[in-house]
DNA sequence: CTAGGTGCAAAAGCTTTGCATCTAC
DNA sequence: GTAGATGCAAAGCTTTTGCACCTAG
């Protein structure tokens, strides 16, 4: 447990939404400065194994990371085009999905992925978003 | 409309599943050996724009592509772990899901992706798998 | 003739890795 | 003392791009 893994863990979990990589060196190094990208890299899937940080991929060729906060593991994204934001919304019918589809094909479901791409009409009319985190929790599926 | 163009056309609908931009790139030289890699790159967003190849993200860093055989357009995807095939699967459902999600977020939904990540337990047990296109069209959700 | 397509090679962008050094225990 | 972590810089991999050339219409 060394110095710099702690300033990683400490700038994920202050961290209140999605992040990349880059971002988190970024923030890791406001903590301690000698943390370099390599060990983020590193420490990135070690984190992601022991469930503190799940991994997000909205098909970008950029990963996303976001802290792993006690949230149900079915969650599904609503990406916003316009406001560049990416919503977390709690999705339990996916599991049902998962187990009927992977059974009639023979497989065992490990992992589900639902995203929905969006536009942002307030964003478009009048080039700002209005919209943050706090409405994720307003909407389910 | 050129000779390379339509090799790599050519190339596209000979594909019966998915395949990626490197391997059509090997897939259209055999039917024309000029074809170069960046008009593969730069004529597969053509392709895409006008719906006869579509663009299946599977959030590795490498992107697939598929010929557009007159599926619906809501279509999930079921990548197997260790047989490493994707299948097809309709989704006629997503669409309710993406509209539903989106109007309690105040988006317009554009596009949705739903993908569940699978093991396949004949590839653990044998290390074979007997499996192919043609199950994608026995299940669906 | 000329707008647009092409090939080549270099660049870009994110991530991984080899290697020597350092450090927590 | 030593297994394992670190930093740096280079390499990897897929995709994009600048540029000069070529070609379809």
């Amino acid at each position: 447990m060394t110095g710099q893994r702690m300033a990683i863990f400490e700038a994920v979990f202050k961290e209140s939404s999605h992040f990349t990589a880059e971002e988190l060196l970024d923030k890791a190094r406001l903590i301690d400065r000698t943390v370099s990208r390599a060990t983020v890299y590193r420490t990135l899937p070690i984190l992601v194994e022991s469930c503190l940080v799940r991994e997000v991929d909205i098909g970008t060729n950029l990963k996303y990371y976001m802290p792993n906060k006690e949230q149900g593991s079915h969650q599904a994204q609503v990406i916003c085009n316009d406001c560049q934001k990416i919503f977390e919304i709690p999705a339990p019918f996916m599991e049902w999905y998962g187990s009927t589809v992977s059974a009639k094909l023979g497989l065992t479901p490990i992992s589900q992925r639902l995203q929905v791409t969006a536009s942002c009409q307030e964003y478009q009319a009048k080039g700002f978003c209005s919209k943050d985190k706090t409405i994720e929790s307003s909407a389910s599926a």
